[in-house]
RNA sequence: CGGGGCGUAGCGUAGCCCGGUUAUCGCGCCUGGUUUGGGACCAGGAGGUCGCAAGUUCGAAUCUUGCCGCCCCGACCA
């Protein structure tokens, strides 16, 4: 009998990721226990495995955030239209997509017992906006915060539910509502406003690599893909296992446009009224999207160990009431010594289900480390440990199986990260011709790297052709010469497209 | 907003064409018992405005009309 063995091929009902991706997302996120449909549409319910993945989430990010000298307030969640109209672009771009409040009181139908109607008497003199973002609400407060030099740089952030109305939803990944962070930050100068967004950036890079175990490619966005109001957005762009890219976060350099719209000045050392220079930078309950789809194979999820909610469950073995206290005594020291460990672990003795329906069940949500624990492992001295990454288990001695455990955890979360790199570096092509370009996009999907001429129109056809768009021009980019993979045109340099999320 | 699909118990479904006692089956749930090394079994039990409304009919889950909701694909976007 070889000592690792795999995991046995079991019936579940999840749809395979060959025969419907997206069903297969869906149903990853239902039987999982990440989310729920609710009754409105294109809002979900975040259940409480979801949140709970959600606050590691936010909990590592806010540390990270406070490191680099930001803190944290909150602005109102109504935004009144004239201050979204300030910022002229800024207001193009989310018009569309706003929920609009007109009244503030209901009262009861004279003509139906029991229903409620909008009271035409309450009509408000403005409208408020439910923000689809902050800009505009934080801008017109710090007007009033930003006197001189010395009140800079202001760096801010807030946690906060955001709506935008799309027209097609789908869960985590694009939602009416969600869940995100927005940072706004304030400076004196543009180089230091640029620090900050690439320092965000990066601080976005890290997170998602290190803890998400998901490989990002930094860059910029060409003019059509920026955010509304900025002068440059940075993003972080990851890759799907269907191949399609999808963005994990992004920081923008605002420049002046938003103190200009909001009137936010400084004297300068000089005494000299100066407008100040402006950031903003967000990642959303998106990036529980992205993590599903990164690593999650057709067994379930696949969490890696640092974000996961629960990194091990151990799950007994018995014959008997005897048997199930000689069990719970050892496990009961195993769980002194994972906790002491700083292990999340949970001990699942619950009479209503078998051992094989809760390996399946924690299959299903991805726990990175099952630990199976019998009368037979007691009598070797072992526990069972399986992997959820490579789907491996095997015996391992009872002494020292905390620091096994711990030294595992780490090994999942480096392995979910080279996989997920060498995939990623696998889909990146390199193309030269027109022909290459589309059969690249269309059969092998990825991140295709090509020459671009730098216009918005090549953008445009080129993505009415293929519905590939520029995910990002790569910071830090090789510059070369060559012709634009559309128009012929000389190019500097290759920029990365795909189909994205 | 276009195209497709679905709406019957918590979930998944049969029945609908061709109207007829008490609406089918499985999972789950409750009670008791036996079980427990990869989704246990036996016995008993609870659970339903058949999406909503109107119509046809002696009689509607089933036929007609209207409406509502959700999901998927596309146009818009993080």
């Amino acid at each position: 009998m070889p000592s690792i063995q795999k995991f046995p091929d079991m019936g579940n009902e999840l749809t395979s990721r060959s025969v419907d991706y997206a069903q297969w997302y869906n149903d990853l996120i239902l039987k999982g226990g990440l989310a729920d449909y609710s009754a409105v549409r294109g809002c979900m319910v975040i259940k409480p495995y979801g949140y709970a993945l959600w606050e590691n989430m936010k909990d590592e990010l806010d540390r990270m955030f406070k490191e680099t000298g930001h803190v944290n307030a909150y602005f109102p969640l109504f935004v009144p239209k004239s201050f979204l109209e300030k910022e002229e672009g800024h207001a193009e771009g989310f018009a569309k997509e706003c929920a609009v409040v007109t009244h503030y009181r209901l009262k009861a139908d004279p003509n139906q017992k029991g229903k409620l109607i909008v009271d035409p008497e309450a009509k408000l003199e403005e409208e408020l906006i439910v923000r689809p973002t902050s800009e505009a609400i934080i801008w017109n407060a710090y007007k009033d915060w930003i006197q001189s030099y010395r009140d800079l740089p202001l760096l801010i952030n807030q946690w906060a539910n955001v709506v935008r109305w799309e027209m097609r939803t789908r869960l985590f990944l694009r939602t009416a509502e969600f869940l995100w962070q927005e940072g706004h930050t304030a400076h004196a100068t543009s180089e230091e406003a640029i620090e900050e967004a690439e320092k965000m950036l990066h601080v976005y890079a890290d997170f998602v690599e290190n803890y998400m175990a998901l490989p990002v490619i930094k860059g910029v966005k060409t003019p059509n893909e920026r955010f509304a109001g900025a002068l440059e957005t940075y993003c972080i762009e990851a890759l799907m296992q269907d191949g399609k890219a999808l963005q994990a976060g992004t920081s923008h350099f605002l420049g002046q446009n938003f103190a200009k719209a909001f009137d936010v000045k400084y004297l300068t050392k000089e005494n000299k009224q100066e407008f100040v220079w402006a950031t903003s930078w967000g990642v959303s309950t998106r990036l529980i999207g992205a993590l599903v789809m990164a690593h999650s194979d057709d067994e379930g999820l696949v969490l890696p160990p640092k974000i996961a909610p629960l990194q091990a469950v151990i799950v007994p073995i018995y014959k008997g009431q005897e048997q199930k206290a000689l069990v719970d005594e050892k496990v009961h020291g195993i769980m002194a010594s994972l906790k002491a460990a700083g292990i999340s672990v949970k001990y699942d003795d619950s009479d209503n289900a078998r051992p094989g329906w809760k390996f399946a069940e924690y299959e299903m949500k991805g726990v990175p480390v099952r630990v199976a624990i019998g009368p037979k492992d007691i009598e070797n001295g072992v526990v069972e440990i399986a992997r959820r990454d490579t789907k491996e288990k095997k015996s391992v001695p009872s002494e020292g199986v905390a620091e096994y455990i711990k030294a595992l955890l780490d090994e999942i979360q480096q392995n979910l990260y080279s996989r997920a790199l060498a995939f990623r570096d696998a889909s990146i092509t390199e193309v030269n011709s027109w022909d290459e370009f589309k059969k690249a996009i269309s059969e092998k999907g990825g991140f295709v790297s090509a020459h671009w001429d730098g216009t918005g129109e090549t953008e445009e056809k080129i993505k009415e052709e293929t519905k590939a768009t520029i995910r990002c021009i790569p910071l830090n980019n090789k510059l070369e010469s060559g012709t634009c993979v559309f128009s012929g045109k000389p190019s500097q340099q290759r920029v990365l497209f795909a189909q994205a999320y």
